[in-house]
This record gives C-alpha cells, structure tokens and sequence, in this order.
DNA sequence: AATGAATGAGTGTTCATTCAT
DNA sequence: CATGAATGAACACTCATTCAT
C-alpha cells in the first residue's frame, strides 16, 4: 500500500469515527431526556442529519446503538479503578482516611468525566427488567460490571492487607461501597435534581458518605 | 336505605376490589417475567380472564395499570416509617444502634413486603416525568416519594434530639442512608441477582451498611 | 281499568316523554357540536343523566336515536306547507309577491321553529354518504322529503292556475327554490356564522332571494 | 448539478405525484361506494397496492387522506372563476344575461370536472372543524373558500360597475347565488339522485336558477 | 324499569428494520 | 457509501351494544 492510500484510509477512518460519535453524542442526549421507549431511530436520524439506513450501517439495531453509549463509562470504571490499584500497591498511601479519601474521588470522577453516560448506564441497570436483551448484550454489560466488582474486591483486599483499613467482609463490603453510598447516593441526587440544572448537593452527600465510611473502617 | 340494599353495596365495593386485584396480580406476574414493553394488553386481558374493555374501564393507560402496582409499596413506606416513629417518640430506643437497627429492619421489610413493586418504585422515580399516567396517580407516587422524605428527616431530627446519634446535617444524611446506602444498595443486590432466583447476598450487606452506620454515628 | 290506575299509567307516559324530550335534546346539542361520528353513546348518556342500557330502551341503535331528531322536522315542514296550501286555496292571495313572500314566511319558520333540527336534517342529507344506513331508516328519511316536495310542487301548481306567479316547470322550480334558494342560503349563512352566535345576515339574505324569485315570476 | 442528476430527480417528483394519485383514486373509490366511516386504512392498503405505513408517509391521517380528495376542487374553483373574470375585464361580455349565463356554466364545470369531490367540499365546509387535519391541508381548504367568495364578489362587482346587472348589495347576493342557488341546488339535486347512476335533472334545475336571475338582475 | 359491568370486533397508528437505487 | 421509500408485525385503545342483577 503506498503512501497516498494510506493516508486516504486513515482519512476515511478518522472521519467515519467522527459520524459516529456524532450519532452518538444525539443518541445520548435523546435516550436521557426522553428514555429508551421514547426515542425512535427516526429522531435520532433526524437530529442527526444521517438518514437511518446511514445509522443502521454502523450500529446493527436500536439496542446496539443504545448500549454503545454504555461501553465508554465502563472502559472508563476500569480505568479509575486501575489508579488506585497502582498507588496502593506503590504504597503511596499513608492512612486509611487517605486511601478512602482518593478511592471515593477517583468514583466521582467516574461520573464527573461523563454524567450522562454514567446516568445512562444506571438507567440501563434500573430498566433491563423492561426489555428482553440479546443474549450477547446482557453478557457484554454484566461482564463489565463484575469485573469492575472483581477489581474493587481486589484493591479493598489489598488494603486490608496493608491494615489501612478493618478486616472486613469484602463482598458484602463493596457492594454496599460502590452500589449503594457511590451508585445509590448518585442516583437519589441525580432524580432529585432532574429539573435544576446541575446538581450542587450531590458533592456534599458523597463526602458525607466518605465520612462515614472513614469513621467507620479507616484505621 | 335498609339492610339489604347496604349490603349489596358493600358486597360490589368488595367484588370490584377483588377485580382490580385480581388484574394487577396477573398483570404484575406478566411485567416482571416479560417486562413492560414485551406485556401487551391482550395478554393481560387473557389471562386474568377479562376482556380489554374490562382492563381500560379501571386503568385509564398501560402505563396507569403499570405504576398501580407500587401503590401499596408507598403505602407500606408511609406505615413502616410511622411504626419507627411512634416507638422513637415513646422513647423506646435504648441506644443509636438500637434505633438504626430498627429503622433498617423495617427499611428491610418494604423491600420484603414487595420486592417486585419496590423495584418498579425506583424505576418510576427516574422516568417518571416520561409516563402517560393518570394526574390522580401521578400524584399519588408523587407525594408518597416526598412524604417518605420528610418522615425521614423527622425521625432522624428526633433521634439527635434524644441523642441516640450524633448532630448530622439531616438532608445530606437522610439522602445517603435511604437513598444510597438502602435503596441504592438494594437495587444493585438486585441486578446481580436477575438470574438466581432469591438474592441470598441482600441480607448480609444491609445488615453491613448498618453497621457502618452505627460505627459512624451512633452514640 | 279503574281511575287509579289510568292516572298513574297516564303519569308514566308522561315521565316517560318527559325522559325521552330530555335525552333527545342533549343529543340534540352533541350532535351538532361534535358531529355524528364524533359523538358516543357514553357522552349522551353522561350528559342526559341516564345509563346506556336505558338509552337503549327508548332507542334500539345509534342511528335510531339521530334520526329521532329529524322526526319533529319533517312533520313541521308538513305542517307549514299545509298552512300555505290552506291560504292558496281559500284565495286569499292577493299578488304573486303576496304569496311568494308567504311561502317564504313559512319557510322561515320551519328553521326558526327548530334551528337545531333543521341544521341536522341538512346535516344528515350531506353526510348520508358517510354511512351505510339500514334501508328502513333510509325510506323514513327519505319520504318524508319526497312528500314534502310533492306538497310544494302541489302548491305552486295551484299558483300558476291562480294566475299569481307565471308558468314555470314545476319540477326544476321547486327544487330550486325549495332546495336551492331556501335550504342552500340557510346552509351556506349557518357554516359562515359557526363562530357567531346567531346570524344576522340569514334574514336578509333569504329576502334577497324572495325579491330575486318575486322580481322573476311573479304576475 | 449535471443533466443526469437532474432527470433522475425529476422522475423522482413524478413518480412519488403519480404515486400519491394512484392512493387518491382508489381511496376516492372507496369512500364514495362505502362511506368514510367503513372504509378502513387496510381496505386503502390493500386495494392501492401499497402498505399501510406507505399511506401514513403520504398522509398524516385518515381524515387527512379524505380530505386530500377536494384539493383540486378548491384549484378549479379558482381556476374557472379566474377565467370569468378575465373575460369580464376584456369586456367580452355583450348582455348581463350572456355574463350570467357564462358564470353558471363555469359554475357547472367545477361540479362537472369532480362531482364527487365537490360533494367532499361541501361536507368540509359543514364539519370541517371536527376532523384532525394537518394544519397544512386545513389551511388551503379554508383558504380556498375564502378565496371563492372573494373572487365571486369581485366578479360581481365588476359587472355591476359594467353595467350588466343591477346594482345589488353584493354579499348577500354572492352569499345567495353561489351558496345558496348554485352549491344548495347542486346539493339537493345529488341527494335525490343518491339511487340513480346519474342526476338527470340538475342541469335543467341549474338552467332555471340562471333564468331566474337574468329575470331579476340582468340589465 | 334501570343500571353497573362487561365485551366482540375492530381501527388507526407506530416503529424498527430493509430494499433498490 | 448514502438514502428515499417501503413494509411486516404489532398494539393500544374505542365504541356500540348487551347481560345479570
């Protein structure tokens, strides 16, 4: 292949990457303000300039399209995640309070670097009950949210290790961690705050949470 | 009017209730096996062994028959919290630990009471606005959700009254504990468990939050 | 039969016609406000206080109770016209404009009678096409439309051998003057006048059209 | 744009005109044998050829598709008047009576050229607030009217400024002459003839309306 | 006689998805 | 690659009418 081509390819390439984060960007905004049901591929066509054969060529159907939204904000769990897996096994830090401190900030930056992905992905969670999903699909998410429970497990484990903080039970700890005061403490903010325009109290009820968690298992 | 007549009144009002009862029972099977958008109305009917007519002559929309459902759960909200509220006021509480115990034991037996329609609560509140529901049931959800706020905070602010817990800031705190650390964990048990019959986990890391809970405030 | 018992049997009736005035003038209303198709059984029971199945006791069909309205009409149209016929034959027309603006005076008075009526009757002639009637109801109609016609070629017969308008074709004359001059400019004044509430130029309109008519034929 | 590009789109347009034709013609059809109320959209579907949703991409509504129907009434009505009024301003007209006469035949064209298309107009003229049109369609249809009487009245006055009839008040004189001699006669006319294949005494009974008026107005 | 409750039989309309160009 | 046009398959909802009491 020489040179020009290969420039074209790269090009061409660039360019449909930006088609389809275009897509995407109107997909997100219509499944948030409008819900799954409500949003039809005819609106989503239409307030993206594509016609719909246009959409169906890069995403196979409405749920493919729907659940794209979601791969970005898992990727991005994994991530976060994988910093303070690394600070901690650097040893970097100092006490429990420290170590509790920086895991609930990495969370919120989870959210913070995509609301509304984190939002969709919630939403996906609430209302799977409502549809019948691929087979393929169901695994793809649920893989990916056991494994970030898996990597959560393993970073609590080491910090008990490291006597950072009590021994406890892992399982029932991180769900109750990351389900519940991260998830949990999102969600009730996000639904109370659906008519004001940025939340301002969800930041204050996460560090209550993280308190909380202090005053209980920081040693 | 004379005995009969009343009695006969009273025998519909009664065979009614059953009716719509008998609906929402089927209809609920069929939501939670099926899921909203696959039930159609025809099954409904068919299966409760009425006739559509009969199905919108007491739910006005698919979606009223849908959200009915929860109707006892905000019912059940309103009387486990009242029940906590009456022992706090008579002063029953030998301790916070005490008190947060009792108040996550009847947190706990809402969800028990109704798992399914508890579900569906949760789901209401983050897509409500989207439903075309009757104004009389919106309404109904609605003020339920508020009013279980309130009483919420209430019992809290008396609870620091008599000292059982420690001065909290009462809205960040009561949207964490219910929000986050109850229904935020309660749903995340639920969607790891949406193959396994019973979510055996559920228990044991409610029965953790408490702890922290009372770790972290309790005096 | 004792007198008791005629009273009260005289009684019933009387409640009975009562009852069915009632219901007819609420559909009455509805019918013209809304339409036929667009008005319900439901809606004129509702509206008249009655259940359906009693509606149903005083008319067996929806069409039955429609065309009930039209009764009253046809008969006053007969009833004008048999007032004209009277005049014409005791001779007590003058002129030709005399009688012209006679028949015109009753004409105007069979709407005015029954401006609702009226407007159905037409309503009914126009939109007969839009359903498939039972032939009986078809036949009533339609005689009592047809007699009225022989009724008015009946008269101006006996005009034109009382030397009072010229000779016309009986036939196209009255069709014109009847179903054009008459009914045509209420019609067209009433779907001008929807939004008003009364129309202020149907009177002089039809006067117009009696000094067009009298200015022509009359000797 | 090249020559190709251009012819391609151009057979386009007519393909997708003939297409919406060929739906009017058969839904003509059928409305006209079967009334709109039993004719079905299936029924339209089925016997056009094409699929259900193919008719929804071309009308909004059931009513919309009826409707559709009297647009090219509304057009020759423009159209004929038109033409009688050039006439008039090229002083074409010798005699009131040659003036009256020429307005009756383009009268007559109109009903002619679309008989049952006419009938349509009419119907939308009694009713036309009750049926859920696109504002679009409802707009030209309502427009159209009003045009009429416009263009009718300034004929009228035209020829009165000419000399070719009395002078006369022209709105009731429009209001009678149009709505009430020509379109009520034309009305009455079909009503009886709803049996026969055709009405055979129209033209006569319009001949004698024109007659009439030449009696009374022309100069 | 009067009615609360029930229903058979449609009907208009929608939507994800795919050809043909 | 992009799209205008088309559609199969459903589905919520309605309404005139009738039982059972």
């Amino acid at each position: 292949m020489n040179r020009h081509k290969k420039t074209a390819l790269e090009r061409k390439e660039r360019e449909k990457a930006q088609r389809v984060e275009n897509i995407l960007e109107v997909a997100k905004e219509l499944f948030i303000t409008k819900g799954y049901i409500h949003t039809t591929m005819d609106e989503i066509a239409l307030e993206s300039g594509f016609s719909k054969p246009t959409l169906y060529q890069y995403f196979k159907t409405k749920d493919d399209l729907y659940f794209s939204l979601l791969i970005p904000v898992v990727k991005d769990i994994f991530l976060q995640l994988g910093e303070v897996k690394e600070r901690l096994e650097a040893e970097q830090y100092k006490s429990g309070a420290d170590f509790i401190h920086d895991l609930f900030e990495h969370y919120y930056l989870i959210y913070q670097n995509d609301p509304e992905g984190f939002s969709i992905l919630q939403l996906f969670q609430q209302t799977g009950m409502l549809w019948e999903l691929s087979e393929e699909l169901r695994t793809t998410i649920m893989e990916g949210g056991k494994n970030n429970y898996d990597a959560t497990r393993h970073i609590v484990r080491v910090a008990i290790k490291q006597k950072l903080i009590k021994k406890v039970d892992v399982f029932p700890f991180v769900d109750m961690m990351w389900g519940g005061l991260f998830v949990g403490t999102v969600q009730q903010e996000l639904i109370k705050s659906i008519r004001k325009s940025r939340n301002e109290y969800l930041k204050s009820t996460l560090e209550l949470a993280e308190k909380i968690l202090i005053d209980a298992v920081a040693l």
